[in-house]
DNA sequence: TCTTTTTCTGACCGTATGGTCAGGTTGAAG
DNA sequence: CTTCAACCTGACCATACGGTCAGAAAAAGA
């Protein structure tokens, strides 16, 4: 993203509209803008201080202005994917039933690998690579949303309103399909004659996931 | 693995039993076997020729002899990976209908999962990155396997032995549900109270799989 | 045994990387 | 206008990386 949407501009280009702390957002947002798109296509270790830079439109020295280390950019890139997952958990938790909650779940993890593949892209690195940096996030806040999703799941288990299946498991095959849209993009395209996805196919792909999914927990009939 | 399970050895400890071809090909063995966890662990970008060499008990140099560049080793690797799914699709192939076909084939690649979780990172790895390497076997051997597996799926749709799904959904989301177990796994770990899944759980989770699937497909009862 | 080929390796090289820093620039506050 | 903290940057540095190479060591062949 460039700096100049609006605003005077310094003889170097910079955005001067706003209060200090607005410029400050604005290009930490950039920074890690660049910084999500140039570690989802080259990991962690592939990824260059330089590169980031560039693609923010700014020299080096100034992303150690802003963010320290490598890996402390890093971190917040991570961060900010999963917060954006955790927001999706609450069509799940608002829903009277499985169909409606894992239902809505779908759609929004779905939405979210369209609108955000690179974030996706960056923690499935992360975490095939033993999530040396959010290990932390795993053990609590992960643990956590997984083992009250499950209660969730188990207790509509024990009402009747849909099959008896491990929560885990279906928690685990709900992730893996979903992102896998995300993470697998290239694949899906070169696989659909080199072209993304259409606004249609992605329609359909959403209907396939949901079908398949709910009927194979027995919340939609044959 | 150590170059030392049997045969004579020389002061260097190198292996000399068998004929030369059986050493170097020993050798290539414990060079890419090396490789294999060092790619999965650290990405293509993160690994060293270094750590490589030492892991498999080697000076660097002599990695350059087998393999001229680390881009070679690498595309040794996701090869390998990929063959290795290609025989999977055997079990497809040889069924009569969807729930021998599609249930031999998760067993199938479930079990791969469990084997070669270090082989499907590098692969996923790749994919993500937007297949630098290996998008020629994307464009011609995946795409035709992907094409003949979808005209079976549509086979049997016509035969009225499973439910009307799109085929190139219903892969993705074998090949998602499946590969998570390997990709996913040290997150899987951890919400398991930090311990890798049991046989038994193994066992759960490949009927969990198979249980939704199948009766998302409408190939077994609720 | 002597010769040839294959295998192995320590030492080395050019390059690129993450990070630092001194000093310049800017804008807000007084 | 002056002051000062916040912001910016070119130049620099130590390190680590992929890759090379001359030559040693070992094995095969004669």
């Amino acid at each position: 993203m460039k700096d100049n949407e609006t605003g005077k501009r310094t003889k170097n280009g910079r955005n001067t509209s706003g209060s200090r702390a607005e410029a400050r957002r604005a290009t930490e947002d950039a920074i890690l803008k660049a910084a999500e798109t140039v570690f989802a296509e080259a990991g962690f270790g592939g990824a260059t201080m330089q590169l980031i830079a560039d693609m923010a439109g700014l020299p080096k020295a100034n992303l150690h202005y802003y963010f320290e280390t490598k890996e402390a950019l890093y971190r917040r890139v991570v961060e900010r994917i999963f917060n954006i997952w955790l927001e999706a958990a609450d069509v799940f938790d608002a829903a009277a039933g499985p169909a409606e909650g894992i239902g809505a779940y779908i759609d929004a993890k779905m939405e979210i690998s369209r609108r955000h593949p690179n974030g996706s892209k960056v923690w499935a690195s992360e975490v095939m690579h033993g999530a040396p940096v959010i290990q932390d996030y795993l053990e609590t806040t992960l643990s956590d949303w997984t083992e009250g999703r499950a209660t969730i799941i188990r207790r509509w288990i024990a009402e009747g309103k849909m099959a008896d299946v491990d929560p885990r498991h279906l928690l685990y095959m709900l992730w893996a399909t979903t992102q896998h849209y995300a993470d697998f993009s290239h694949q899906i395209e070169t696989l659909n004659g080199g072209k993304p996805l259409s606004d249609a196919q992605w329609e359909a792909a959403k209907t396939s996931v949901k079908q398949i999914v709910l009927r194979g927990i027995g919340v939609i009939e044959t």
